[in-house]
DNA sequence: GCATCCCGCCACCAC
DNA sequence: GTGGTGGCGGGATGC
């Protein structure tokens, strides 16, 4: 039984001869007439109502998660093109959400089609790994400059491109705000070999879809209870990134702070990092816990620490903002 | 006007 | 040649 609501059964299937009340056979381009025929029997369906932020990857992930929970027992088969179906979507934005969830080994692929989901079983202990790789990486160092960046990946580079993502939250401190832009600084490869052999319309062209992927990989983190998004207010006009998957919420795991951090947050965020685990809660347990919006931020969407003033808020994204500024003007290309 | 990101073209690869 | 997969960027949409 499908947990969508919208599908309640599989459609009868019909066979030509019953649509077209023919008896008699048909050649193949006789059959493409009739479907065309009976096509045109159909009336045209109305053009899509369905707002564009209903179709957008968080929420088709959040769908996703539903027939997949992260916290499910057990491993199960995933085949594309029915769970495409079954969300009704294109096969193709499947394959970004699967590639970005086996990234973070959520997911295994199996054989063409077919894959198997772990679910978030194995996501605890893939995040440490990732945390030493993004160390190892000297990604915090290359964040500033003072490092240089990894080596760009041959493969599969959504799954690659979102696992680098994440090391950046991974190896800054707690509460660490990450913008796209400063990620992509990092991530893109403009490296001496690789500049000379791009001009500069095209390493923008570059940097554009580097930053239109994190876009669909921030998405799909955020649905997953890894990151949320900060933005909304007048101070900063673009959105920044805050880590807040399981590593804050376990004191035996956290993470251990390197000094000279990015943005000065972690301050007045004591009492968040103290907050439950709903990383695999799904998004609407995260949402029921500020269900009802009562300050001028929290009704712009923004997630402030509990029992900080909002006009202190902004004093703190105003110093994140100069903050990420600061390191984007001081940001040394290596 | 700009940020966001959906959509689908098409290249690549395995069979 | 065919079909599965996924890189990529055009351009629609919302603010």
């Amino acid at each position: 039984m499908y947990e969508d609501d919208n599908i309640t059964s599989t459609p009868k299937r019909y066979a030509l001869t019953e649509v077209t009340n023919s008896t008699s056979y048909v050649s193949p381009t006789a059959n493409l007439k009739l479907l065309t025929n009976v096509a045109l029997q159909y009336p045209t369906p109305p053009p899509s109502t369905v707002h564009r932020k209903e179709k957008s990857l968080q929420i088709l992930c959040d769908k996703f998660l539903n027939l997949y929970p992260l916290h499910g027992n057990g491993t199960v088969e995933i085949q594309l093109d029915s769970t495409a179906a079954r969300l009704g979507v294109e096969k193709r934005r499947m394959y970004d959400i699967i590639n970005i969830l086996e990234a973070m080994q959520c997911a295994v692929h199996k054989r063409k089609n077919t894959y198997l989901w772990h679910g978030g079983a194995r996501l605890n202990s893939f995040l440490k790994m990732l945390k030493r790789q993004g160390e190892n990486l000297k990604l915090s160092e290359a964040l500033r400059g003072r490092a240089p960046k990894p080596p760009a990946p041959k493969h599969k580079t959504l799954g690659v491109l979102a696992q680098r993502f994440l090391m950046l939250f991974l190896v800054e401190p707690p509460n660490t705000l990450i913008n796209l832009e400063m990620a992509v600084s990092v991530l893109i490869d403009t490296s001496n070999k690789s500049k000379s052999v791009l001009s500069p319309e095209q390493q923008d062209r570059q940097h554009k879809s580097k930053v239109r992927r994190l876009y669909d990989i921030a998405n799909v983190f955020i649905s997953i209870g890894l990151i949320e998004k900060v933005s909304g207010n007048l101070i900063l006009k673009k959105p920044v990134f805050k880590y807040v998957g399981p590593f804050k919420m376990k004191e035996t795991e956290k993470v251990v702070c390197t000094p000279s951090p990015i943005t000065p947050l972690s301050i007045l965020d004591t009492h968040q990092q103290m907050t439950p685990c709903h990383v695999f809660a799904g998004k609407s347990k995260r949402k029921l816990e500020f269900a009802t919006p009562t300050t001028s931020t929290e009704k712009l969407g923004l997630t402030t620490p509990p029992h900080t003033p909002s006009h202190k808020w902004d004093e703190i994204l105003l110093v994140a903002d100069m903050e990420l500024n600061r390191i984007n003007s001081g940001v040394v290309i290596i």
